[in-house]
DNA sequence: CAGCACTCGGGTAATTAGGGGT
DNA sequence: AATGTCCTAATTACCCGAGTGC
């Protein structure tokens, strides 16, 4: 098998990202219309997302959060 | 060069577009199909896929973008 | 020669895009 | 300003069997 990956990151679809956001795949449209998210698209016109932009934007790591709930580092 | 490597470019199996693109490799396929992309098709009739051409439709470079990192200088 | 993974081809369901309205 | 829902059109994903590539 040729399992090379000729760099690529790992891209996700409108109804992934948007099922991580509990949301409606036309909310994540507009959030790549607004510039909030980067978009790629493809040939046909359909968006994909980068998955570490999306983990990032999850995780709440724009700056700097105060941890909290939880400290980390003892 | 110890590599004898016929003055070919590196071309692409439909799986490995499609995995960049995160599409099927149909999709790919019918890229070809509508002439969005430069296929080379093997004798039994198998396509082959440029790797510079995707790269650069994964960018997103239609016509020219201002690097600002790494200016090729002129 | 034999075998497996991948691709080809066509057809149908699911998803996405875009605009408009609440 | 932002999100969810409606509609239509386009694009994409998965089904099959046969052939290619190594």
């Amino acid at each position: 098998m040729s399992t090379r990956t000729p760099e690529s990151e790992p891209l996700l679809t409108p109804a992934e990202v948007a099922s991580m956001f509990r949301v409606d795949p036309k909310t994540v449209t507009r959030w790549a219309k607004a510039g909030k998210l980067t978009s790629i698209r493809t040939l046909g016109g359909h968006r994909r997302y980068r998955e570490a932009e999306v983990r990032a934007l999850l995780e709440g790591v724009p700056q700097q959060r105060t941890p909290e709930g939880g400290a980390p580092g003892a």
